[in-house]
RNA sequence: GCCCGAGUGGCGGAAUGGCAGACGCGCUCGACUCAAAAUCGAGUGCCCAAAAGGCAUGUGGGUUCGAGUCCCUCCUCGGGCACCA
């Protein structure tokens, strides 16, 4: 499909492109250097993945809206900081590696030559003297050294850790690369089944900050969703522990968060890999517990964790005693079953049941016949007479419990509390969801731990030694045995006879932990960020606005909110959190709706709508379409749309030879002064212009722009001029938008380039004043009439004139006038009611 | 099941509690053209032949002189979490 070019965009977009790239004219000034007296702004990106596939037409939305800011930022007389790089490590391009025999260096290599060239195909105004990949040599290193200090700081750590297996990949898979599916787990890559083994893993202490990450949550702008979901990640909540005797003479200690409810507890359930499991076991309930917990091992989490499932369980045989009766109190011995609804790694592996308060213990306690008694009743009801015929989980007041019957939910829990702590039978407890961060993978493509193994212990590498660098193997396949393909490289292993490197690498979460930070001083030998530039781009609570997809909400966010934390903690940085704003770009969906995948056949590749198009309409377009924050659908017509938008721009502007080529300002544009018309409408345009960018509404800003060149081509129309001062102001508005139309227009109108580091309009408030305002009459809140007065008219004399018209003054002649509303600038509404 | 977010023309969307539908797409008509494309101009929520008028922001209620906007009910769609005691 031919469409013929519009304007001359692909000769203006590639020659202003060489000219920002020769210029340097995005380079940020560092402290110390010129500029940098100038306030700072951080403007960053998710950094891409760079896979075979190339771009895709979401990755250009989130770095257009950042694009605009800073260049607008630029313009409003800051020092930006806006850079680019490679998120590069990872199992896409080792797979790519295994597949094709290419290098994984090499696909790299290759892969990011072709983002790069289409990123700057769309004109984005990047510092790339900062561009670097998380697997140069030079930031693995630094990666390295800063795993090393939380490693000194106590908060790595090696386990052996339950993981996915994949035996098809021959690696380990985090959960986050698992997909359930009706057959059971399966990679998300090939579709392999996969399953639990057991390996000895690296691991983070992520718990550590479990508290402080979701504190400091509060000390952030980010959407409230995404720190809704982080909160829920982390899943905070407060209770209790209670120990319970038993005959073994060991106490079974459960984690409640209702320990208000502890005089109904009727049973307690161990996890099946509880480690008292075994001794509690009675002779006669062996076999059935035996086979129980061994059936329990062979199921995967999903399957213990499908809520569809019945839920199953067995009785120990044994007791225990709950410590709020007295001795001899018939109440207290409760029968300890086993079951799979209890997770051994949350809390202490064992709870205690109360099924009258809890739908899980409710069903349980039904389905195995268990006694069901009622402590809390609904704020109003009255205890239930016998068995309660419905769980009741929320609050309310305690009942049948003792010293704390009458109390409500929580005025009950902190005396229950108090009791359980003076009797040293139970404590005040704390508990999180979060789990440590499980930090190896069994991969070729990533970073080596810093680790040497001596004797069975592991001991760091000297940081003078740094960095390790994956050895060069030609066979990067996992080994047969399992272990990681680094494993194959004996000569690199043995350092010496008794010395032998980890092997295992360490997740592509790593390189995106700290990369904000390598961008601030991309090139320094001696720290991985000079804290006196740290100090300047992160000062003030750090990056000031950070866009990239809802897909890391919580993940790449939380763990380089952790590491943060950490390298906060040490002095190495100088604000609790890394990114103090955030924004997540919505999806862009296909054509048809639905989301973009090749076997829907309704991909957009960015490099076919610039050729077609240009750099300059595919970024208004991408901001036109909607809210950033909106998934919302491509389409193609939309995109002439913006294209035509843009061509009149050029020939409200640019008059051409036809025979020549040769290119001057349109004749309408001169050197007389602007009228009063052409002030309002400038000026309205700036306000609203500048107004939506600082709210990043970038859509109804382009829409001002479209109503300027709407108004300005009618004025034109009827003979009127535009003049220079107001073209020249129009280009400045236009430039954060399509950069390349803007500069191309400056220079045409005889300025220098660059108009990226012009100073922004300002909207002049004697032109925004309207003289007159229009006033709409209703009667009964329905329009029935208009009229025009002076802006600034008092109600009175507005209702007066109202009153005055023929249409209202018949209207109220034949009725009841029951109220009169007037409201300056806006309307008059007259309620009548007949007579 | 629980927690978020969203429902507005044929489509993408716009509207400090004050004229619903800015801007754009599409469509209709006209100008230019041998013709088409491009461009320019006019129109375009629905009902009614038109005007007058009426009806319209997922559903049903409420608050208000006035509700797309605030409150409650339900429905649908999208996202997240999911036996975390």
């Amino acid at each position: 499909m031919e469409t013929r070019r519009a304007y001359p965009f692909p000769e203006i977009e590639a020659r202003w492109q060489r000219h920002w790239l020769e210029n340097k004219t995005f380079r940020a000034a560092d402290p110390g250097e010129s500029g940098s007296e100038r306030p700072k702004f951080y403007v960053l990106d998710m950094f891409p993945y760079p896979s075979g596939a190339g771009l895709h037409v979401g990755h250009p939305e989130g770095y257009t809206a950042t694009d605009i800011v800073a260049r607008y930022k630029r313009m409003r007389g800051f020092n930006v900081l806006h850079p680019m790089g490679w998120d590069a490590f990872g199992l896409p391009t080792e797979r790519y590696a295994i597949q094709t025999g290419i290098h994984p260096r090499e696909a790299t290599r290759r892969n990011i030559e072709t983002f790069r060239r289409q990123i700057r195909a769309l004109g984005f105004s990047y510092d790339w003297d900062r561009e670097f990949s998380t697997t140069d040599p030079d930031y693995v290193r630094w990666t390295q050294w800063i795993f090393l200090q939380l490693y000194r700081q106590g908060l790595a750590y090696v386990a052996d850790a339950p993981v996915w297996f994949c035996p098809a990949l021959g690696t380990g898979l985090a959960n986050e690369e698992v997909i359930n599916t009706p057959d059971g787990p399966r990679s998300e890559r090939g579709d392999h089944p996969v399953e639990r083994r057991t390996l000895r893993q690296w691991m983070l202490r992520i718990t550590a900050y479990a508290d402080r990450l979701l504190r400091d949550l509060e000390l952030v702008d980010w959407p409230e969703n995404i720190k809704e979901m982080q909160r829920n990640w982390i899943g905070r909540s407060e209770g209790a522990e209670v120990d319970f005797r038993t005959a073994l003479g060991d106490a079974v200690t459960v984690f409640t968060t209702r320990p208000d409810t502890l005089f109904g507890a009727t049973y307690m359930v161990l996890a099946p890999e509880h480690p008292l499991v075994p001794a509690l076991t009675t002779p006669d309930q062996r076999g059935a517990v035996e086979a129980y917990v061994a059936a329990a091992a062979r199921k995967t989490d999903i399957e213990r964790t499908d809520l569809a499932r019945e839920k199953t369980g067995v009785f120990t045989g044994a007791h225990a005693i709950n410590p709020v009766f007295s001795d001899g109190d018939p109440r207290a011995r409760i029968p300890i079953w086993v079951a799979d609804y209890v997770l051994a790694t949350y809390g202490t592996g064992a709870i205690m049941a109360v099924p009258a308060h809890d739908e899980r213990d409710w069903e349980f306690a039904e389905k195995f016949g268990l006694e069901i008694v009622e402590v809390v009743v609904a704020p109003g009801a009255s205890p239930s007479p016998g068995r309660p015929a419905q769980c009741f989980p929320g609050e309310g007041i305690a009942a049948h419990s003792g010293p704390i019957t009458g109390l409500p939910t929580a005025e009950a829990k902190e005396r229950i509390c108090d009791w359980l702590e003076q009797r040293g039978a139970g404590r005040r407890r704390v508990n999180y969801k979060l789990r440590d961060w499980l930090f190896s993978r069994q991969l070729y493509w990533g970073e080596p731990f810093p680790i040497l193994w001596r004797g069975g212990e592991h001991v760091p590498v000297g940081e003078s030694e740094l960095p390790i660098l994956p050895p060069d193997l030609d066979d990067f396949k996992p080994t047969p045995d399992g272990r990681p393909p680094l494993a194959r490289a004996t000569d690199w292993v043995q350092v010496d006879p008794r010395t032998t490197r980890e092997t295992n690498v360490m997740p592509n979460w790593a390189g995106s932990c700290w990369y904000y930070l390598r961008y601030i001083d991309p090139k320094n030998e001696r720290a991985f960020v000079d804290p006196a530039k740290e100090r300047y781009w992160m000062g003030d609570g750090g990056v000031d606005l950070y866009v990239g997809g809802a897909e890391h909400a919580v993940l790449h966010l939380l763990y380089a909110r952790f590491w943060h934390k950490v390298l906060f903690d040490i002095g190495l940085v100088s604000s609790p959190e890394p990114f103090r704003r955030l924004i997540n770009q919505g999806i862009i969906l296909g054509e048809d709706g639905q989301k973009m995948s090749k076997s829907r056949g309704n991909v957009i590749n960015p490099d076919v709508v610039v050729d077609e198009f240009g750099a300059d309409s595919f970024r208004l377009y991408e901001m036109f379409m909607g809210p950033l924050e909106q998934s919302k659908p491509w389409s193609t017509q939309g995109i002439k749309g913006v294209h035509a938008f843009l061509a009149r721009v050029w020939r409200l502007f640019v008059r051409e030879d036809d025979e020549t080529g040769r290119r001057e300002p349109s004749p309408s544009i001169t050197d007389a002064g602007p009228c009063d018309d052409d002030l309002r409408l400038l000026h309205r345009t700036i306000r609203k212009v500048t107004d939506d960018l600082d709210g990043m509404r970038f859509n109804t800003a382009i829409s001002a722009l479209m109503v300027w060149v709407n108004e300005t081509m009618k004025a034109g129309a009827g003979g009127r001029p535009i003049p220079r001062a107001v073209a020249l102001d129009f280009v400045r508005l236009l430039a954060p938008f399509a950069p390349h139309l803007a500069e191309e227009l400056w220079a045409l109108l005889g300025q220098s380039p660059s108009i990226a580091l012009q100073p922004w309009p300002a909207a002049e408030e004697k032109y925004l004043k309207e003289e007159n305002v229009e006033i709409v009459v209703q009667i009964n809140g329905k329009v029935r009439d208009r009229l025009s007065v002076p802006a600034g008219t008092p109600p009175e004399e507005i209702d007066a004139a109202a009153r005055a018209l023929p249409k209202i003054s018949a209207a109220l002649e034949g009725s009841r006038l029951i109220k009169a509303v007037a409201v300056p600038g806006r309307l008059v509404n007259f309620v009548i009611a007949p007579k």
